[in-house]
DNA sequence: CCAAAAGTGTTGAAATTACACCCATGT
DNA sequence: ACATGGGTGTAATTTCAACACTTTTGG
């Protein structure tokens, strides 16, 4: 006797496209950014729409993710994180394909800016996104929803940040990030408590006359952080 | 002038199998569990794996997870949430095949027990698993540690248990899933601060002569539910 | 009457929030 | 000398963690 499970497993079975799209948070003069990218080419032509690719045989989607944002700003070693399937069978009107979505956090600074415009890329304050291909909006939103909820619990700033960086830089960010003031006393108490920063003997006077001190991250430390990162 | 973003936007990209594995987790007398199938046809023959399935061209990758549950359990409505995929190049000997993981928490006595027989579905306690086919040992473990962050701020538990249950009953299923003991009167007082059960007139006395209280879960707070659950 | 599980309160420690003033310096 | 952003401390409140005894009842 076989069973539907059995039969099933036998029949043959369908293949289809697999996709990534990158999500591509960047953080710049206080305000976080989103890189979108917009199509020079059919199909769709002038659409704003995510970096993305179809996934190679001979790749992983990670790799896939990675192989796309490496051509497109330049970065290696980029912090990047599944963030989960887009999957419907009628989301992509041409063929069936299903898309894995991944965030990045880049430090805007680091990026190669004249490679970036080359692709047609563009960085949008994600308060100001204009419509996307797809489900690509669905996408910028559970992502910053994602984003929300790791910064609650790890220090994301890091990512989005230049080496070297300023306590009130740090706290714009979270800012930006939870879109509401947040006190710099207890900010700045709080971020010290975790011990994760070193202070350097330098200053940014970019922003005031007094100067702030530069910190940078302290990442022997980054692997005890369990702490809850309540901000 | 064409990229090589543009190039390869053009060129013929590849298909692949894309498969769904199901993390099925139950709670039975104090004991978390997990639903594994016996192989009983090659490939693999004998071998436990997850239960999984091809995903079909004309249902999205949700509905195929849901097709095999019902299939083995014979549940609907069954609480089911995306883990991540499992994407490696080389995870399938046999052909380039991504698997999309999701978990899946339901009440192990709702279950149709014939069925889940019938299909060669066991529970073994998450404690004492067998080796799994391919990754699926891994999924599992990142299954469990997602388990474990979400009951952290949403009362899981609910899943999980019958519609009526007692406050040890709850009690014990969050031992469970952390493999750790609470304090009795420190649970009592976190659940309860929630306002999301209500009191039944009933006792359960299966398992003491004085018996406990019956709750059942108040859906309609289910909505408001953002604060943290740290038990 | 007793064994076994159910149920209940308090206290000290720690974390969180709210809040206002002085400092350094380039102009 | 003053405007501007950088930097600091304290008190009230809330949350968390630790801890032990009484209640009920089937056998």
């Amino acid at each position: 006797m076989t069973t539907d499970w059995e039969k099933d497993w036998y029949k043959e079975h369908d293949k289809m496209y697999v996709a990534t799209d990158c999500i591509i948070f960047g953080f710049d003069k206080g305000i976080l950014k989103l890189l979108v990218f917009k199509r020079r080419v059919a199909p769709q032509k002038g659409a704003y729409s995510l970096i993305g690719s179809f996934v190679q045989l001979k790749e992983s989607v990670t790799e896939a993710a990675k192989r796309v944002l490496t051509e497109i700003t330049g970065l290696e070693n980029v912090f990047m994180e599944e963030l989960r399937t887009y999957n419907l069978a009628e989301r992509d009107p041409g063929y069936r394909c299903i898309s894995v979505a991944q965030y990045a956090l880049i430090s805007i600074d680091a990026q190669d800016k004249e490679l970036v415009e080359s692709h047609g890329a563009e960085w949008h304050d994600i308060r100001q996104l204009p419509a996307l291909v797809l489900d690509h909006n669905d996408m910028v939103n559970d992502a910053l929803k994602r984003l929300r909820e790791k910064a609650s619990y790890q220090p994301v700033g890091f990512e989005l940040l230049p080496d070297k960086f300023t306590i009130p830089q740090l706290q714009q960010l979270y800012e930006a990030i939870y879109q509401k003031e947040i006190d710099p006393r207890n900010f700045r108490k709080k971020i010290m408590s975790f011990d994760i920063l070193t202070r350097l003997d330098e200053k940014d006077k970019s922003t005031s006359k007094r100067g702030a001190y530069l910190y940078s991250f302290n990442s022997r430390q980054k692997l005890n952080f369990n702490t809850k990162f309540n901000i």
